[in-house]
DNA sequence: TTTATAAATTATCACATGATAAATATCTGG
DNA sequence: CCAGATATTTATCATGTGATAATTTATAAA
């Protein structure tokens, strides 16, 4: 990716030495392991990552003990750390319906998951690390889910539980993995359509309100 | 797997040579290779195949040219060979209604694709095989939804257009996806919960007779 | 039993990979 | 400008991998 050099006297090519502080050249390490192991998978070789991140191979293994804690670093960098408070923002607007703040809310969190790099990493992860997968799965269903069922009883009156029960959430889960699925499906397609996109979204919503409706209206 | 062995007069254990027919050499190594595949990937190694398959690795050249012929005719076995014509009775049953007909089929089918093997080979042959993916794809949209939509519809009154537009079948992707993102679930998990997976089926078609009854009421 | 066919194994190659040790060049503080 | 600290590279190892050639042995037909 960035293999930068340099000509020496006799013609032949020698790279250049870039020195950085170890905090920044972590971090180029990592940037270059996420872009490679999220095309290849974490099959992706050292020396490749290497390669992108523009130093030799070894210098990877001063920063990283070995190839399995860089893949937990790329864990961190692309799971944990993608979490934007802004989202939580929308998330508690209460100005806003129901249905047009969880509009909002997923037009922007799609923004950042429907990215090849984090569709396929999670995609890896999830083949090779359950707790990665039930780690944010968790994340999903209290950040996300939780407060969609609450926040649509509250708006239907009858807020009489506080607590959602896992009956509760079947519906939103069905229809949060219907759109990381329909996100997958334009990945691996290779389409970008962010109108498409806000659609299904609008269908998703669309769907939840109407059985909510049916369900809640009988035990109001 | 099935690794057998025999001991020689000096006590060294030597294997077993077991002579088949080409025909049934090779259905051995394909099904070592889906366990394996589904397993470690299909980066899982050409020796650990044999193993598991009771023969040596170089055997295995003689069956297939190389790896990846190996790989297609494990695509094959498993995804081309697994849809049973069984659920196409049940898709045809028009003595049922369309709610009890898809339940039937979804319980069948799930039956199929949830076991761990094909969701793991199916994630990971969209990882490598955008190919594979659209083929699938198809399958499902031409198999499943666009029956589901046409009998709907039929069901609801509304018969007068026969062709499916894509508008109609974002909401049956997205409820298919999400009950495909159950069973990943299900699978990370290491759960087989044959009740919970019925449940799921019923509140996607649940939601899916709202939505279509909501829909097509203004226009019929 | 004998023998020819081909199924199966042993031996091996070239290359890629994760990892380590030693040598070298770059930057910083004095 | 110099010298020490250390970021970075070169050289290397052991192992695993896909693939091929040569050899051996099981089996069925004569």
């Amino acid at each position: 990716m960035s293999t930068q050099e340099q000509h020496n006297s006799s013609g032949a090519s020698v790279p250049i030495r870039r020195r950085l502080s170890p905090a920044a050249r972590r971090d180029e390490i990592i940037s270059a392991a996420v872009e490679l192991f999220a095309e290849s998978g974490f099959d992706g070789s050292t020396r490749d990552v290497a390669r992108c991140a523009g130093i030799t191979q070894p210098l990877l293994y001063r920063y990283f003990p070995n190839k399995e804690s860089l893949i937990e670093a790329v864990y961190a960098r692309v799971f944990l750390e993608s979490w934007d408070s802004a989202w939580d923002d929308i998330l508690q607007d209460r100005s806003l319906s129901v249905r047009d703040r969880f509009q909002r809310f997923y037009e922007a969190y799609t923004e950042t998951i429907f990215r090849p790099v984090w569709l396929r990493l999670w995609h890896f992860a999830s083949l090779r690390d359950a707790e990665v997968y039930d780690w944010y799965k968790e994340v999903v269903q209290e950040q996300i889910l939780k407060p969609l069922v609450r926040e649509r009883r509250i708006e239907l009156g009858c807020d009489q539980a506080f607590l959602v029960t896992p009956a509760e959430l079947a519906a939103p889960w069905l229809l949060h993995g219907g759109l990381l699925n329909y996100g997958w499906h334009q990945q691996v397609a290779g389409n970008e359509d962010s109108a498409g996109r806000a659609d299904a979204i609008r269908q998703m919503l669309e769907m939840y309100m109407l059985f909510t409706e049916a369900r809640y209206a009988t035990s109001s």
